[in-house]
DNA sequence: TATGAATGAGATTTCATTCAT
DNA sequence: CATGAATGAAATCTCATTCAT
């Protein structure tokens, strides 16, 4: 049971591959099953079904990009605000955490951000963003709490929480190489925190 | 003679409701003759094919969309640079011209920008982006060359242009109102407008 | 009535086209009627539909033909079997006019021959062989009953019908030039008629 | 496990029956499927597509022949032909072997002599006949060698490889029993026999 | 564990043909 | 005389899925 059989593992990486290339939609089972050395009939006997398949593929990846991204909000979200000093590089660590789980399974990771369209995780990236969407709200509340004559720009909240999760897959996109993609997204968290400051709050009228 | 449009016209009506519920790739043309109390042989005296009827969908307001784009990126490069002070609000007229374009055919653009997959659309936006890439490259290097010690970040001038388009794919996705939309994206503009100007240029080591 | 209508022409002529291009069963009505400036409607007004048009097309050098085969073959029926004494070039007229009829329509008898799979007139050939066959079987009868301890080999007359048709479609598919049509064709007749004579008959056992 | 034949044998055989009465452009994958009480996408588990079925129907027969053919050609092009000395009943022994493996698979033979057009094998009586052609041009110039003022009409070897390729193909269509196939088949090959050493040469002017 | 066979529903596309205007 | 519109039937093919063995 817990012996993880060899030609469900074949299945897997034969998967990968095509739903890289081709997406969730125009993978085919048969192409990945042949690949793998084996039969559509033997994909479900290890997955449920075209979807259990995907889903198998990004699994480990997934809770481990959720844990990293629940362990940096948690962190943050005890950060006592009113101490809080924005600087460039304040979130390298972050950055280097994030960058570590997503290149360390790049094609997982470029499925489930890229190429889930049609499966269950369509627009994952969205739920990312909604995740963050309910941590940095509270966060402006508690910033907007000390600016007086502000409050908390709605919008601009979903935006930013847009922006950070696009900066990452962005750069998935266009940056195969973990260390380059780690200096570029330097530069790119900086000018998201500069402008979270200057414009998550509107003028409270 | 001339009321031949109106079976057409049900075609491409129903084309958009199918194509913006279901996407280019599972969008039935059977349901969508269906729909139009046709059978899918009209489809076909109509339009050359599937990939016909999405292009005759989306072909107007797309033309509208480019040219809103070209006009706007013409004039921005007339400026002249080292005059230029970034101020909130610089870019209100375009946001304004961009926003009426987008939502005065907010379906067909909902198409062109999130449900093309699968068609010679696929990953418009992106070609949008090239478009700014293209451009914003050539402002980036005027802007460098004024600043001793600097040079242009090809990432980050790659990076705003997608979060410039992005801001508007964001925008129409996540507001539907056209008022509340131009309202919001005001802000979203100037923190770009911003950032540009900050996280641009990197050091010349 | 009688004024051959213009497009009628048009559409004859790019009939002609298609059929020699595609044969019958691929060639599209559609492609025809665009060809010639026009709808396929404008077929239907003309011609009663696909086998009509092909008949029109190849109507005037089939009975050319016919006429032809016909004239020739009551010539040849009428000879004196008892005075005939074979010599090569014995076909020279008629091959000359055979060959006339058949390359003054060439593109016409191409299509009657070689392009009328599907159509009523597939397997034209094989009805002009059994028109010959006909012919030759009372002929070879005659001769027949001039020599002693002989009878017609059945098989061998229509062999011979077979081969003398085959003859003039052979040489039209392969020689596109009249008068190296006619100088081919010769010895190939030459060889039927020396053949007849000597294979036509079989022992009466 | 051996016995997943039995449907693929019964696909095949309806398959058979249809391409020889209809062809294979007109031949149905619907009604064959139909006919062999399975589904067309089983049709498309044993067989790439409609020309993966017709071949698999004509590969065995198709094999069979052009070994005889070769294996007939090869030996025919060891003899010496100064020594040759044309008798009737020359060919016998290869008329024999033709017809045996022509008639051993008779719809078979139709189909891939007579029912092929529009597939990959349409116009294969002229592959035959090309191949004949080849080796007979060089017997012919062996033999002109021998004659002096004369030389080979290329013309002449075409058409005999063409008349001898069509005895063939003619008798197929017209005589259904082997037996008396090959009594008609004799004469036939006699009288080409002849005709070639009279008529494939002309004058050398 | 895995195969091989087969289903069934669906997809897009093509075409001759019809007919009101 | 000809069009433009539309039909309807058929075509080939693809695929995820199932299931007996």
């Amino acid at each position: 049971m817990s012996e993880n059989n060899e030609n469900r593992e074949k299945l897997l990486e034969c998967a990968k591959k095509e739903f890289l290339e081709k997406g969730f939609m125009k993978a085919s089972l048969r192409k990945i099953a042949a690949d793998a050395g084996l039969t559509t009939g033997a994909v479900y006997f290890f997955f449920k079904d075209k979807s259990g398949l995907f889903g198998a593929v990004i699994d480990e990846p997934l809770k481990q990009l959720m844990d990293t991204l629940e362990h940096h909000l948690n962190e943050e979200n005890g950060e006592d605000f009113s101490a809080y000093e924005p600087r460039d590089g304040d979130h390298d660590k972050m950055a280097e955490q994030m960058i570590e789980v997503l290149y360390s399974h790049y094609d997982e990771m470029m499925i489930l951000l890229n190429k889930a369209q049609g499966s269950e995780y369509e627009g994952y990236p969205d739920r990312l963003i909604g995740l963050l969407d309910s941590y940095y709200y509270v966060f402006a509340q508690k910033y907007a709490d000390s600016v007086p004559g502000k409050r908390v720009n709605g919008y601009m909240v979903h935006w930013f929480s847009h922006v950070q999760i696009n900066a990452f897959v962005h750069l998935l996109t266009h940056e195969r190489d973990k260390d380059k993609a780690l200096k570029n997204i330097k530069p790119v968290l900086d000018s998201i925190v500069r402008g979270w400051l200057g414009y998550v709050l509107e003028d409270d009228s």
